[in-house]
DNA sequence: TGACAAACCTAGCAGCGCAAGGCATGATGC
DNA sequence: GCATCATGCCTTGCGCTGCTAGGTTTGTCA
């Protein structure tokens, strides 16, 4: 289980990028990054929904009611132009303290 | 400027890994992270001591007041055997995360 | 017909992040 | 001799927000 810090930290990141490949439903979502990251990450509805309320609300994603092909209805959503530009902040910070902790991680620790 | 959630994801990841390399204090510490991140990470005091307090009280970094060769009195952490554990789980958390980001960025978008 | 899975929603409040403010001391400059 | 800055540590308090817990609807399968 991860922490909740990370939980948070990640949430946004990942929506975005899995909205990159194409639009997505919300249930569909938590199911997604539980198969991408093996069974670690473990979204639950009540944090994500309001997360992708907050995000609409935002412009940087979209959604769309819409009738499946099996005949149920969902919220599809999909990124914005402005989705797209957060995004790439997000992926740049990311890499930022990625890149920060690698290169900690690359030393031998010091004999002390 | 990173955003809150990220600082709060890194915070204790990025100090345990600044301690595997050796002792070090907590102002010390804050100006470390900004090199290291090339001036990203910009960590304030008001956040970080309450931090160093609660790892302490973890037991997952040890403290000890001293006199520094300039003569001035400092608090030296370093990480405990409990502290080299969560290091590592951390470590674990931290690349679970960001292999799932890599892997959706690896692809191409799909065209829609 | 009732039980489960799919799919969505939100009120409410516990908990905590951190801004803001405080203290002490050494060095530097004039 | 005294003002100012950098170093170095600490904590209170409250504004914000994450997410638990609870709810609804619809389709399907036995």
């Amino acid at each position: 289980m991860l922490s909740k810090e990370l939980v948070a930290a990640s949430t946004i990141p990942l929506v975005l990028s899995i909205l990159e490949e194409g639009e997505d439903y919300g249930y569909s979502l938590i199911q997604r990054v539980r198969e991408l990251s093996g069974g670690q990450i473990e979204w639950s509805e009540g944090m994500l929904y309001p997360v992708l309320h907050w995000m609409e609300q935002q412009k940087i994603i979209e959604s769309e009611w819409r009738e499946s092909e099996i005949g149920r209805k969902r919220k599809y959503y999909r990124l914005s132009r402005k989705g797209r530009k957060v995004l790439q902040t997000e992926k740049q910070q990311w890499m930022t303290v990625n890149e920060t902790l690698t290169k900690l991680w690359k030393h031998q620790p010091r004999l002390t």
